[in-house]
Formats: C-alpha cells, sequence, structure tokens
RNA sequence: GCCGCCUUAGCUCACUUGGUAGAGCGCCAGAUUGUGGCUCUGGAGGUAGCCGGUUCGAAACCUGCAGGCGGUACCA
C-alpha cells in the first residue's frame, strides 16, 4: 500500500453536535454558574447547612414515581440496566436522593440533619429555551422536624441566597392543606378531579381568573384551537374556588391574605389548620426580616402535585427579561421548594418530616445573561507574551513563569502566527496586555508591555492607520526588571 | 404527547410564475520587515435539514422523517 491518504468516499464523518437538550458552557457561563453556587452556598453555610454530595446516578426505584417500566423505560429520566440487571436512573433533583440518604443512615445523623447540596440533575423530557435535559440545582433542606419555623427558616434562607446573589425575585408561599381543605369543603372527592383543579388553579399567572373559571367548569379552547378538559365542577363550587385564588389580589400583605383566606376556608378544619402553619411562618419571617416585598402568600401555588404535604414556595424573578431581537422572554421559576413528610418514609415507613427549597442555578444564569448581555461577563484572557523567534523560547518561557510566580495569568503564544495574529489572539482573549521580548529588546535588556485596555480606548481617537500604528497606544518599553511591576499596575486596574 | 409555523454559507437573511445560489456580518490573508481598532483589496466557506416523489429540469411543488420555534399537556 503506498497511498496512505484516507479514502474520503469510504470514510465515517460524524456529524458535530451535541445531543437535543444538552449545551457546551464556556467560560463566562461556568463563571456565572460558579458566582452563583458560591454565593448561595455561603448562605446556606451561614444558616447551618453541612455540605453532602451524592451520585448521580440512583437506582432507579430510590428515585419515586418514575420507575422504568420494561415498556418504557426512559420516560421522564434517563435509565439504564447495569449489569447485575438492576435498573439505574440519573438523579432528576436532587431531594430524591437526599430522602435516600436520609433513610440509609437515619440513626447515625445529628437531627434535624441540615444539608445543601449542588450539582447537575438530568430530566428527560422536551428541551426547550431555558429548558435543558441536564442542569444545575442548589438546594437546602431540613430532614426531622415538622416546624412551621423550618418552613419559615427555608424560604428566609431562599430570600436571602437571592439577595446575596444580587438578582431581585419574589417568594410566593401556599399550603397544601389550603388547597386541601377547599377540596374537601366543596366535597370535590375523585382523585381525578382534584388534580384537574389543582391544576386549573396552577394556571391563574398564566391564564388569569377567566382562563382558570373556564378550567375549573367545562374546560377550554385555546390560540391553538386545542382543547383542555375542565375540571366540572358545578357553578355553585367554582365561586368558592376563584375566592380563594383571589385572596392575594392587589399584592395583598401576607396578613390581609390570611385573613381573607379565614373567610373562604372558615368551616374547614384542615384549611384552618393550613392557616394556622402560614400564620406562625408569617410571624417568623417577620422576625428573620422577610418583608412583604420579599415574601408573599400566594393561594394559587400548586407545584408537584403528589409530592408536597405542607408549605409550598416558588421563587420567581422580578427582571424583564428580553432575548436579542428584543422580544420578552419569560422565564419560569427560577426555584421553588415545599414540605415533603412523606419521601423519607417510601424507604422505612417511618414518617420523617422534611421541608427545603431548590435553587435553578442554570435557568438563573440564563437569566441574568439575558439581562446583564454577553459581554458582561466575559472571561479577561491571560498576559499574552508574544513568540518571535523558536531561539528566544526560553526568555518567553522564563518571564511567563515569573507573572505566574507574582500570581498573574500568563501564557506564551504557541502558534505558528506572524504578529499580527497574535495581537489579534491577545485581543480576542480579553487579555490586560501583551508582552514583546523581541531581538531589540533582549539586546537592550528591555521588555515591551503594550496595554490593551488602554490601546483600545485610545484607538477611539485615532482615524488615521499611519498614526494608530506608529503611535502605539498604550505601549511603553522598559527595564527587563520593572516588568512586573508594570504589568502587576496594569491587571490592577481591570 | 397533541396542534400550528419554520429549516438556504459560521451568524442574520435574500434569490419576481420551478431553469442547479447571493449579500451583510464573521473568518483567513495582503496593503503595514515587530503591533489588536479604522479603511481598502483579495480569499476560503453551501449535496439549499434528510429520504423519496412530480418534472426535460426542484432551493422552490408533493409524501415521509429529523431538527427548530410558538401554543397546549406534563413537570419530581
Amino acid at each position: 500500500m503506498t497511498d496512505q491518504a484516507p479514502e474520503p468516499t469510504s470514510e465515517f464523518r460524524p456529524e458535530a453536535r451535541s445531543p437535543r437538550g444538552f449545551a457546551d458552557k464556556r467560560a463566562s457561563q461556568i463563571a456565572l454558574e460558579r458566582r452563583l453556587v458560591e454565593t448561595v452556598t455561603k448562605v446556606y453555610e451561614d444558616f447551618g447547612f453541612e455540605a453532602l454530595q451524592t451520585p448521580a446516578f440512583e437506582y432507579a426505584d430510590a428515585l419515586g414515581k418514575f420507575l422504568p417500566d420494561s415498556d418504557r423505560p426512559n420516560v421522564g429520566v434517563f435509565a439504564l440496566q447495569d449489569d447485575d440487571d438492576q435498573w439505574m436512573a440519573l438523579r432528576y433533583d436532587l431531594t430524591a436522593p437526599l430522602a435516600r440518604f436520609a433513610a440509609q443512615n437515619w440513626d447515625g445523623l445529628p437531627k434535624p440533619f441540615r444539608r445543601y447540596a449542588f450539582g447537575p440533575v438530568y430530566r428527560n423530557e422536551k428541551p426547550g429555551p431555558g429548558r435543558l435535559r441536564e442542569f444545575i440545582q442548589c438546594d437546602a433542606d431540613t430532614v426531622g422536624t415538622d416546624r412551621p419555623e423550618a418552613d419559615a427558616e427555608i424560604i428566609a434562607l431562599a430570600v436571602a441566597g437571592f439577595k446575596a446573589a444580587g438578582v431581585p425575585a419574589l417568594l410566593r408561599i401556599n399550603n397544601r392543606k389550603l388547597l386541601n381543605g377547599l377540596l374537601t369543603s366543596l366535597g370535590v372527592a375523585g382523585a381525578d378531579q382534584q388534580m384537574a383543579v389543582l391544576r386549573a388553579i396552577d394556571k391563574l399567572d398564566r391564564l388569569g381568573i377567566p382562563g382558570v373559571e373556564l378550567l375549573l367548569g367545562k374546560g377550554r379552547k385555546d390560540d391553538s384551537g386545542d382543547f383542555t378538559k375542565g375540571a366540572g365542577l358545578a357553578d355553585s363550587a367554582i365561586r368558592p374556588v376563584l375566592d380563594f385564588v383571589m385572596a392575594a389580589e392587589g399584592g395583598a400583605a401576607r396578613s390581609l391574605v390570611l385573613q381573607r383566606l379565614g373567610n373562604v376556608l372558615a368551616n374547614s378544619p384542615e384549611g384552618q389548620a393550613g392557616l394556622e402553619d402560614l400564620t406562625r411562618i408569617d410571624t417568623a419571617l417577620t422576625a428573620l426580616g422577610v418583608s412583604d416585598e420579599a415574601a408573599v402568600f400566594e393561594p394559587s401555588i400548586v407545584r408537584g402535585l403528589e409530592y408536597y404535604t405542607g408549605a409550598v414556595f416558588e421563587a420567581e424573578l422580578l427582571l424583564e427579561t428580553r432575548d436579542e431581537k428584543g422580544e420578552m422572554v419569560r422565564f419560569g421559576s427560577v426555584g421553588g421548594g415545599g414540605r415533603y413528610d412523606d419521601l423519607v418514609a417510601r424507604f422505612t415507613g417511618e414518617r420523617v418530616p422534611a421541608t427545603g427549597f431548590s435553587f435553578g442555578v442554570s435557568r438563573l444564569a440564563a437569566a441574568l445573561r439575558l439581562v446583564e448581555g454577553e459581554k458582561a461577563n466575559a472571561a479577561r484572557g491571560p498576559i499574552v507574551i508574544i513568540n518571535f523567534s523558536e531561539s528566544d523560547m526560553g526568555a518567553y518561557f522564563q518571564l511567563a513563569a515569573e507573572i505566574r510566580a507574582a500570581g498573574m495569568a500568563a501564557e506564551v503564544y504557541l502558534g505558528r502566527s506572524g504578529m499580527k495574529a497574535q495581537m489579534k489572539y491577545a485581543d480576542r482573549r480579553l487579555s490586560p496586555a501583551a508582552v514583546m521580548i523581541g531581538g531589540d529588546e533582549l539586546n537592550n535588556g528591555t521588555v515591551t508591555i503594550k496595554d490593551l485596555d488602554l490601546g483600545r480606548d485610545l484607538a477611539l481617537q485615532i482615524s488615521d492607520n499611519k498614526a494608530w500604528r506608529e503611535g502605539r497606544p498604550g505601549q511603553v518599553t522598559l527595564p527587563r526588571a520593572e516588568a512586573i511591576n508594570h504589568l502587576k499596575s496594569i491587571v490592577k486596574n481591570d
């Protein structure tokens, strides 16, 4: 075989693409997500939560109701069968693994057990904008106390987390007991009808009162002509539900919402129990310094249907987000949580009350990028040492090592392009400075340092190319011994 | 999952009733022996999402599939 060239026709060339719903992240986004995780976990630690990491995979039965069945093992989760035939699945949140961990280690844990966790979770479902199949969450949970004050503390924690991250957000709080009490007092008994009513209530923010009214009754036809079957409530039952849902109208303070709900739920014992919980949450929140502007009661918050047993809460972003075309982008909630008293019992049979909050790091980062723009979070590059000649490589590396030892990032250009391209490279990396050690500098014992930010600013006033080139804006030549100090002063001014 | 719209260069988009493709931006190079911007010049880059059909001829018309967007359902 003399011809070693590959035969293009017989070669398989895969298309370079990322899997649907999975995305690459570049430096600026990683930095932003890291910043969010760091600030939020700091707040969690200040509240006395300890770190816990659990694996990305769990046995599928530990993840709860989305068990892979033999026909469709991958609905909702990414599941695979281990070599011992057991089904494993990638976690879809951080709460189910916590329940498993708590059940497994219960006797050895200090109780109540307070832990935080962060990391990627995976959901095998239809992706969309701001909705990926892999994303980062950051959770804090308290396991082992049924006090409403534990819920209040979790809410205060979430509020503090958003505040520390510099993100304006509103926490909206409800209690499942209110919803259950309402349904019972209206005589809505069937599980299907209960769920239909809850789903209708959940859509208040999107469809408004008229839409909810239709969904509670016969049903609703949407813009695309699709018909959604309603809950089929009688008119006499729809009215109290609407009264209930409207209790928070007009940005009412927490105490006023409680008062209004007291009237709607006057003859429901479970509803009264829920109101008692919320009253204690309100008292605790006030003591913790969480105002009515930061956290409100909102009876239309429902969240997951078979999961939460008491308080539920959701965080809404108070920023106007627009995409590149200036179109409004609707972000869903950027965090949520609530009380789940039955999760650990799935493993032990013993009811262990628990409550927690999940901070939607990826979604929040996506929203912030839209608001702040790509450039705001752009990562700075290293100081770039221009490469003139193979034979002087030693001088370049020596300086690079010195710069790093002084605590700054540095890199010797290792491509094979000419000087112009190297300057362009440094520009594109957003480097603070480029350093030149050419023949002239080596002969004279000097270095030439160009402040790229300063040069960029000066260039705005120069239109003539010759003046730009010969003026060498932002550039100085100085003794080699002064290089580090000069670079320090440039980097410090960033 | 269901309904609707869309898919042409890396990106944003053109191409009068079917005659095998263009622009702007970006990228690379030169003008400028060792200088990122500006300006000018040149260059690379496309099996028109994929498969089939209609036709002498399809980017354009039709079927199917895939992907994207919007709505709806679901959302631990």
